[in-house]
DNA sequence: GGTGAAACGGATATGTCATCCGCTTCTTCG
DNA sequence: CGAAGAAGCGGATGACATATCCGTTTCACC
């Protein structure tokens, strides 16, 4: 038996149809427009059977639409870790963080989702967890954060702050990323460690 | 259960029907059991029509379970404004208000609902607004809680504290509640005035 | 350019949702 | 009391969304 079947290569015409499918999903995600995979295929003049094959589930779709999304996080985790000061390596990680999932709404259902059910970000969650971990430690080490607070913590308050600041009821996608900076601006202090 | 009723009494059998689904609408948001009108109808051995008629859609037979435990928060609001320290007030009914929104699923969905969509309980969350911002206001005349913190955002916060709570991979019921209560404690000292 | 395998597409089966309308039950009033 | 009609009932059924199947086409390789 082979090892590795990580990259199964596509046939060059699969491989066309998986980029327009994923193109109109990334348009749907930011639209706004539920992703039912019957008007995926409509909009990318591609069969309906062909999107069920590649995204069995519209959250399929969505998993691989976040992708790129998730990647820049990864890079902003692993700046947030070279830097010289731990706690505003977390500060800024954490910004960053509610900024893209405010902006690229194609993240939130991936970080909620159970790990089981979305496989293919699996690794990339895995990751992610593991760097924000040892960021948040890096800051905990260095006396900036409540030694209460674990890893465990940071991926739900993040969402917690993005779906407070989908609630509130704000006119513009600015107001709400604004909404959502001064969510976690609150966070950021409730982190800090007590003095008392 | 007390429903003000702004039209006509119901006929009897109609009032026996409406308790019945109501009775089920409760058991469903308890079990998890996703509200199904159809279903609803066949566990309340009631007709799809009847069950239609009183409750539209599935949203509105949650508003109408959730009124209960609405009211009872409405009581927690008023007797923290009722009581003597200010920041007591504020902490106790946001601790009752999580343990509340995490123990009964109908509650978050109403809260997080923009109010034109569910009329029914419009007067209720304009109420519990209402109190939630003098309680708010109160704390923040008392030095205890950071002048850049309104009423806008208690309600947003709260949803997003039970969010985090319900994305924390938790075994058990417990476990979610005990989240949620780390994750306010983290909000109530983002919430503090600031020595700075 | 011939061959087998992989992928395609859309007709259609399956499942869900909500309405309509003939029938029943309740209330009112003579 | 009992007739009349209003209010409510139920489930068959049409409208709509979802997902699969299979005959046809395209591709990669020889």
């Amino acid at each position: 038996m082979l090892v590795t079947m990580t990259t199964a290569p596509l046939r060059k015409d699969a491989a066309r149809n998986w980029h327009r499918i994923v193109e109109v999903g990334r348009r749907f995600v930011d639209e706004g427009t539920p992703i039912q995979l019957n008007d995926v295929a409509r909009a990318a003049s591609v069969g309906v059977a062909t999107v069920y094959r590649h995204f069995p589930t519209p959250e399929a779709l969505v998993e691989t639409v976040a992708i790129p999304g998730f990647e820049a996080l990864l890079g902003q985790a692993e700046r947030a870790l070279a830097g010289d000061d731990p706690y505003a390596g977390l500060r800024d990680f954490l910004y960053a963080s509610v900024d893209a999932l405010l902006a690229d709404a194609s993240l939130s259902p991936v970080f909620a989702a159970p790990v089981n059910v979305l496989p293919h970000t699996a690794e990339l969650k895995r990751r992610l967890a593991d760097l924000s971990g040892r960021i948040l430690d890096r800051a905990r080490a260095a006396g900036a954060v409540d030694p209460g607070v674990t890893q465990d913590h940071v991926v739900p308050l993040m969402c917690g702050v993005v779906y407070a600041a989908s609630v509130h009821p704000a006119a513009c996608a600015e107001d709400r990323a604004a909404a959502g900076r001064r969510f976690l601006t609150v966070m950021l202090e409730g982190l800090r460690v007590r003095a008392s």
